[in-house]
DNA sequence: AATGGTAATGATAATCATTTTCATTTAAAG
DNA sequence: CTTTAAATGAAAATGATTATCATTACCATT
């Protein structure tokens, strides 16, 4: 299982002419085994201890790299860090719910179906509508996790 | 018409404590003339001309404060600048169609019904199941407006 | 296994949006 | 009109991300 997922993306990479290097390597590994949405910095803090010669910079450099190969999947939840996550088949769709306090951010995949139903249908008609050509949406909530929606009763 | 609504601005500015000053009027003013999602710089800009003694800090501080009272609304689209639109009445809900091009933002607010409905249910589950005090959701398409989809065709 | 060409890396500096600092100006209460 | 705290603007600071460039490491070919 998990080496089928390595494969894939160092497939991806040779595919497209990229090097499979030890960076690259750690890299996507924290991806694998952490999962989650780290950002950029978060990896780095991650590999701190393993990796130390690791620099942010290639750090970086590699999440953008996986971006444009479909590797891994950029998100902006409007905290001032882009995140990412490991990018799956699109048998894997989801959305996410953010915590405006901590940015905990948890995926779901309830309710896809009729969701799919719901947004087909809107995007078709505003595709002709505003001759855009849609190429996809986004559809996550914000509000208070638990934690932060306790810590803030306790200190009123 | 247009006196309502900068009465409405302007006591809620008094309502907290705040004051009316000539640059805060400046700048909502772009908003009401203007309308769509600018950015800092581009209400900078716009104001260049008319008012240039109005500094960018004072735009961003008057920006922030008027989010944080209500008056404006605080967009991330994913481009690395936030955009602001003067936030209207509840029934005003809406939402956006963006180009990942050119940054051209619409503002759509057909199939409403359709949405909202879909939308309590989803987010009432959600609630329940993963223990979270939902406050908004975003119900945004991401594409190529037209302009973008012909200057890219040309090029090919 | 050694080598050489090229891509990848990491340290540093640069960029760009946004914030902070602080001396000066101004709204508005008395 | 004075007073005074809030608001402003210029400049510096910050923090995330990107560009530069000398050095290093992959890996196909010897």
């Amino acid at each position: 299982m998990r080496r089928k997922r390595i494969r894939n993306w160092e497939n991806r990479l040779r595919e497209e002419g990229y090097k499979i290097t030890s960076p690259r390597k750690t890299i996507l590994s924290v991806f694998e085994q952490l999962g989650g949405h780290p950002n950029a910095r978060e990896v780095f803090n991650d590999l701190s201890s393993r990796s130390p010669d690791i620099g942010l910079t290639t750090i970086y450099r590699t999440l953008e790299l996986c971006v444009r190969l479909g590797i891994l999947k950029k998100y902006d939840f409007g905290d001032g860090h882009s995140r990412y996550e490991i990018a799956n088949e699109k048998s894997d769709h989801h959305h996410h719910i953010i915590c405006e306090k901590c940015s905990k951010v948890i995926e779901y995949r309830d309710f896809l179906d009729e969701e799919t139903m719901l947004i087909k249908k809107i995007q078709n008609k505003l595709e002709r509508k505003y001759h855009f050509k849609i190429k996809q949406h986004v559809l996550d909530f914000y509000g208070l996790c638990k934690e932060c929606t306790d810590k803030k009763q306790r200190s009123e």
